[in-house]
DNA sequence: ACCATTGGATAGTACTCCTATCCTACAAGC
DNA sequence: GCTTGTAGGATAGGAGTACTATCCAATGGT
């Protein structure tokens, strides 16, 4: 399969496919001669996941390399493997930040029985509560146990995103699209409940109590 | 107050409150004369919300547009406080959409004893319902129950958005902080629990099953 | 041998969010 | 009254992202 062909299966323009090759997105091909080169299913695969990532679940090109070169790492190991997903919800949340650390965290991750290990994510809840203090957000915790409790209920649930996927390309892309698509279900779900509350509760009026009029 | 003074007292450059204007985010100030123009405290408020907007919670120019327009447009009465509240839980929750309906939807709706109004937060979650399907990202409605449970023992802890803001622009700010700050809160919370899960069934190895090795 | 195609590289486009500069009128001090 | 300086309007430029179009020499199939 040649750049033509690779672009036509793929429905990605061939000067988008030299682009994303010299950003480094794309493996280069196997090189038939200084003028040309051979692609294999490997690169319609990773075509493929990047344009997942790119339109489905909105990454930026920056973030779809820090997931493929987690990929071209990883060799299919377990170990590997369990990291490659740890990269993707990082990246797919963008839980990316600062060490930090902070009470309630620690609070919340003994109260709900969470093996106390670092992590991640919850270094990303740390800096999330401590931008939430900065930013004068009150948040007690009360609330944030009901949060953990409501998000514990949630975690047991969509962690199957590991069917039977033959490449790690696949899995890939499955596991960020499946992390998006639930991450985003959970906020409309969570706006379509705070919005029927505030109907139930005032009747669609008369939301504000402190306000003038 | 001049643009100056202006400019001092938000932290904003000048030539930035110039193009606030040109963009309409910001109201001229009042005309002295053909080259000179007066800012109150309002244009200062304005200034710190579309900098909270734009910073804190992220928005881009567009999205701070919309807000700023419905702020214009409510008068502080509770109808148009409410609607918006409204205007920037849409808006900052990213809920806009075409018009779409499922069953899965009328059916957590019925389940949960919501409202059965229309209403755009339900709509996107409808519209998100649907792309999931579109996307092959399998959901039951077990696990869209469960979600739904999580959201309503969410949703009653954060609508006290509205303590005693004297004015609609603090109050817009306050709300749409305070929005954008619980649902990343929520997401983060959501992403710590789905890795405590997986370290404590598969102690940090074996999270897949059906792949190679 | 020939002509289209390949792949490499450079430059340009569209969009967003500013920032720098220029210009002219006006205000205030002397 | 005159100079100096600042306001405010407008235009152009700049940085970042994600492409897209074009050019070109080497080459492969016919």
């Amino acid at each position: 399969m040649q750049l033509a062909e690779l672009s036509k299966a793929s429905e990605v323009s061939a000067t988008s496919i030299k682009f994303y090759l010299r950003s480094g997105l794309l493996q280069p091909g196997a090189r038939l001669n200084p003028t040309r080169a051979a692609y294999g299913p490997e690169h319609l695969q990773r075509l493929r996941l990047i344009q997942g990532l790119r339109h489905v679940v909105g990454l930026g090109l920056r973030e779809i390399t820090i997931i493929v070169d987690a990929l071209d790492k990883a060799d299919g190991s377990a170990e590997q493997t369990l990291e490659l997903l740890g990269v993707i919800q990082s990246t797919v949340l963008k839980l990316q930040g600062p060490e930090v650390h902070t009470v309630e965290g620690d609070a919340v991750v003994a109260e709900l029985g969470w093996p106390d290990e670092p992590s991640e994510a919850r270094n990303a809840l740390n800096a999330h509560l401590a931008a939430m203090t900065t930013a004068g957000v009150s948040l007690d915790l009360a609330t944030l146990r009901t949060y953990a409790v409501a998000a514990d209920s949630i975690a047991g649930l969509d962690l199957d995103i590991t069917g039977s996927k033959p490449t790690l390309d696949e899995l890939a892309l499955t596991a960020a699209v499946g992390m998006h698509m639930h991450s985003q279900l959970v906020l409309k779900m969570l706006a379509l409940a705070q919005a029927s509350h505030a109907i139930r509760r005032y009747g669609g009026r008369d939301l504000l109590r402190g306000t003038e009029e």
